[in-house]
DNA sequence: TTTGTTGTTCGCAAAATTACGAACAATATT
DNA sequence: AATATTGTTCGTAATTTTGCGAACAACAAA
């Protein structure tokens, strides 16, 4: 079943599925709303706004990472994170694509 | 750190982060794509369309439908599925919102 | 009443996720 | 060289997720 796939559209299923997990849980989603508000800051300013432990924030990091939407960088001895840009626009347009599959009025569930 | 919440926008950073989980799975989004393209169908068309058991295709419809993308209907001896179309616009405009917190043009990680 | 159809639920196993403290690495400071 | 700062990685435990077959429920048909 490749409905996504095989539309007008570009979207790329699996990304679109990895952008939507990594999002998926609490933690991930705030460290995510807080770099969003602001262009950069360091691994300790997530570490303070956060109630868990630092070793745990960094593996939510590492995750957030490894999907694409942020980005890290050394700045001995703090560690710089932020947004990635680039996959930020392209996960805005798989998303907004993806519900604008349904968006002609279908009646659904009479 | 409640900067989802505290913006001008009405995002709920739980529901969005139970949406995002819910999509946050390949066979999962296969199925959302899939009910998006048509007004409803049974049960056993989606499961005709995916290579598992048809136990866990109803535990994947269940957590969707838990999560409040889809809703099913009983329609002896089927069961019809569909997308819920008011939680898929809340959803819509909830990730459209949360991906806009980045629009204006901030220079980072320079 | 037996049989068939359609899906859900149960019980279980395997795998992945989440969270933590401790140890570590890299660098700067004393 | 010893100490302090900043984060990552390691090892481990607890929980959750994923997937399956078998059993079940509800109903229609033979």
């Amino acid at each position: 079943m490749n409905c996504c796939e095989n539309k007008h559209t570009n979207i790329d299923a699996e990304q679109l599925a990895r952008f939507a997990k990594a999002m998926g849980h609490p933690t991930r989603l705030e460290i995510l709303c807080f770099l969003a508000s602001m262009d950069s800051c360091y691994f300790g300013d997530i570490n303070n706004e956060l109630p868990i432990a630092k070793a745990t924030v960094s593996q939510h990091l590492k995750e957030l990472k490894e999907a694409g939407l942020i980005q890290g960088e050394i700045e001995t001895p703090k560690v710089k994170y932020c947004i990635n840009r680039a996959n930020w626009e392209k996960a805005k347009t798989y998303f907004a694509e993806f519900f604008d599959t349904m968006s002609e009025t279908k009646v659904c569930c009479k």
